[in-house]
RNA sequence: GGCGCGGUAGCUCAGGUGGUUAGAGCGUUGGAUUCAUAACCCAAAGGUCGGGGGUUCAACUCCCCCCCGCGCUACCA
């Protein structure tokens, strides 16, 4: 593995407009801060940066419903988000924002500079304007009737009803959200990353580049993009939030937030060192001594070839952080690209996606709430459970378990064996270590190995395997006195307890090391109980550290038993969360504008018998039914495959309008569409009369 | 439908370039023990490695087909 002379470890800037779940968690800040105290204790060059995402539309869509405005929601969440990240112990040199004025200037700097080399192409398109607001609207500030279901509430990206993705284009009876009016197209310019252009060097830089030391889920995902071709992407966006773009002609447009946000990292960097260098702090908070530095130091971790540059992110970040960014940095042409970007796959909990607006997660807010003093037993069942190599799950049950069976009753217990035994029998003073056993010297080569191995699986970025080595040693302690036995030895051989105690100390002291990365917060405690202060990785394996006759400090215990009601309340919790929002969504979804009896009559709604069923070729979604409507035979096509088969299909009664205008998709004409209910897990039910009726029945 | 990643003991997961009895932790069962938060320590049971073909002296590991989960993408209620 090449050495480099510093790393820089970002950890993926998340967007500020709303909670962030333990998802996020796994997927990328546990890792990353586990990663970065090891290099610190390793003594290495390390910085650690991140900040909150606040661009983009969602943002000004969060401040509609927030009844807010951007800023307050940005100022909540980053608030919110920070705090939370301190709480757990995840430890960046700063985190910073993207509002910051820095990285303004350095999101504009970085697109002048590429303006100016003409990596951008211009391009004018046709988009909707809204003459009184005097802007052009944003996908998601468009609504009208999407040509799909027909819903009366479709956004201009996507309509929600039937999660189509739109173009605003396709909408009927386009509206403006900001003033209701009707939108006129306009022609508008927008600048372009023309990807494409870089499709060969990616095959270099990743597909021969990087084919054995990215994980394969990342390096897949590469493959897979840059195989089906790339396309240019809009750089700049018509927009009012975000950061604006420094051309002339550009009034009223800002960067693409993807644009501009992994430039938050360079940013949130300069911002680092412009802060220290000042010696005043507002956002940075130095996690190691940097010495004197300079302003123009963020150079040589962004610009200089023996800087290791590593992103960690979820799989979602992938495209981003591996394909668009690296192209920008590679063809701004001063910096350098990602050595590694080890994304985690997703963390599924208790059986289901986690998701904040669905109400199934639990927020770092919510944990931290419920288990204030508990920061490390989340990092540790996060760790155990992390989603490296696929999607993973995490549990109550599970947490309850990882904490009484592993961290108090093999970590936690095994520290306290060794420092009560050292209590009653030698007045809490490190006893003399004398002649050594065979058996002593065997644990000492276990101690020995056991944290290069921890260290050898964090290099890799194998953090799982890695925790599971910390355990190791604890596990190694708690065997070494089952084998020993001081207690039952102390009336006849105190000298020979003394060696004893004198060694389960010292892997104590090597706990309090290799701890740290993973579990800070019991890291220290550890090292309290043994009044001795911190030290480095470099120690770790050691059997000396602990001087005979040394003091030993106050023991408690690291870490408590959690009882089965902690658990049962918690999934009660989770399910009335999941119960709240649900029917908040449903109350929420305002009734559509009041209709006539003739509009109503218009409908031709029957009862119709489906007599023919079958798959439709290339597609996951429909199924082509044929429909005794009681005047005809008709083929509907149904987006229902994945909830119904086609045998389960026929003979069925279903409710169908029966005058829509026919609609053909995937080359074969619908004639007309059958009415479906849609349940809170997205399940479609069909409409069915009581009792059995004659096709053609007419529903009124 | 296309592409990517997965499908290994009851549960959560390891198993570069194919090679002796397929591993770990938890759980279960039994034993030992009492210094310790009834914790620790030892041992055992438990898997035809998603299914079916093929290549090979030999496949969990390579190839083909199929099924299932997740993601991206297309089409879409």
């Amino acid at each position: 593995m090449k050495e480099f002379k510093r790393y820089t470890v970002t950890a993926a800037l998340p967007y500020a407009n709303g909670p962030k779940h333990i998802g996020h968690l796994a997927g990328a800040y546990i890792p990353a801060d586990v990663y970065v105290r090891y290099l610190r204790s390793m003594g290495k060059d390390v910085l650690f940066v991140s900040g909150s995402d606040e661009h983009g539309t969602a943002i000004p869509n969060q401040a509609l419903k927030e009844k807010t405005t951007s800023r307050a929601i940005i100022d909540k969440y980053h608030v919110q988000i920070r705090d939370c990240f301190r709480k757990l112990g995840i430890a960046f040199d700063i985190y910073h924002r993207t509002s910051e004025p820095i990285h303004h200037e350095t999101s504009q700097e970085i697109f002048l500079n590429m303006f100016n080399k003409g990596l951008l192409d211009e391009e004018i398109s046709e988009q909707y304007y809204d003459d009184e607001a005097k802007a052009f609207l944003a996908d998601r500030y468009i609504v009208g009737t999407c040509p799909r279901c027909g819903h009366t509430n479709a956004y201009g990206d996507q309509c929600e009803k039937c999660g189509s993705t739109l173009s605003p284009r396709e909408l009927i009876n386009p509206r403006s959200t900001l003033t209701g009016n009707v939108p006129a197209l306009r022609e508008t310019k927008h600048w372009y990353l023309p990807l494409e252009k870089y499709e060969h060097w990616l095959q270099e830089w990743i597909l021969k580049g990087h084919a054995k030391d990215w994980k394969v889920n990342v390096y897949g995902q590469c493959k897979s993009w840059i195989d089906a071709g790339l396309q240019s992407r809009a750089m700049t966006r018509d927009l009012d939030w975000g950061i604006k773009v420094p051309l002339p002609e550009a009034e009223g447009k800002v960067l693409y937030v993807w644009f501009d946000a992994p430039i938050g990292y360079i940013s949130a960097t300069r911002a680092f060192f412009r802060e220290v260098s000042l010696g005043k702090l507002e956002f940075a908070q130095p996690q190691r001594s940097f010495g004197l530095v300079q302003p123009e130091d963020w150079k040589k971790y962004w610009q200089d070839k023996e800087t290791k540059l590593v992103h960690f992110i979820g799989k979602d970040n992938i495209v981003f952080h591996c394909i668009i960014f690296p192209i920008m940095l590679h063809a701004h042409g001063d910096y350098i690209v990602p050595d590694n970007v080890p994304a985690n796959e997703f963390m599924n909990l208790e059986g289901d996606k986690m998701s904040t607006s669905r109400g199934w997660s639990i927020e770092m807010h919510e944990y931290l709430e419920d288990f204030p003093d508990k920061p490390d037993v989340l990092r540790y069942c996060l760790l155990a459970n992390l989603p490296e190599t696929k999607d993973s799950e995490f549990t109550w049950k599970d947490f309850q378990s990882r904490n009484n069976n592993e961290l108090v009753a093999i970590l936690g217990n095994f520290v306290n064996r060794a420092l009560v035994l050292t209590q009653k029998y030698f007045d809490n003073k490190v006893p003399h270590r004398s002649t050594l056993d065979t058996i002593d010297i065997k644990a000492i080569e276990v101690l020995r190995v056991l944290p290069s191995r921890i260290a050898q699986s964090l290099e890799y970025f194998h953090f799982r395997e890695a925790t599971a080595g910390l355990l190791d040693l604890a596990r190694l302690g708690n065997k070494y006195l089952a084998d020993t036995e001081p207690w039952k030895l102390i009336k006849s051989d105190p000298v020979r307890v003394g060696t004893i105690l004198n060694l389960a100390l010292q892997i104590v002291a090597n706990l309090g090391i290799v701890a740290e990365p993973f579990l800070p917060f019991s890291a220290k405690k550890i090292n309290e109980m043994l009044n001795r202060k911190p030290e480095t990785w470099i120690d770790a394996g050691s059997d000396v550290l602990m001087a005979e006759g040394h003091a030993l400090g106050v023991s408690s215990l690291l870490f408590e038993k959690i009882e089965d009601g902690v658990i049962v309340q918690q999934l009660e919790k989770l399910h009335n969360k999941k119960l709240g929002i649900e029917t908040e969504v449903y109350s929420s979804m305002p009734l559509k504008d009041e209709i006539t009896f003739d509009d109503f009559a218009k409908l031709d709604i029957r009862v119709g018998n489906v007599l023919k069923a079958e798959k439709m070729e290339k597609s996951s979604k429909l199924l082509k039914l044929i429909v005794d409507t009681g005047v005809d035979h008709r083929t509907i096509l149904s987006g229902i495959a994945q909830h119904y088969t086609p045998e389960e299909m026929v003979g069925k009664q279903v409710t169908l309008i029966a005058n829509l205008k026919p609609r053909k998709m995937m080359g074969i004409e619908s004639q007309g569409m059958i009415l479906m209910a849609e349940d809170a897990k997205g399940k479609l039910k069909f409409l069915q009369p009581s009792d059995i009726v004659s096709p053609g029945a007419v529903v009124s």
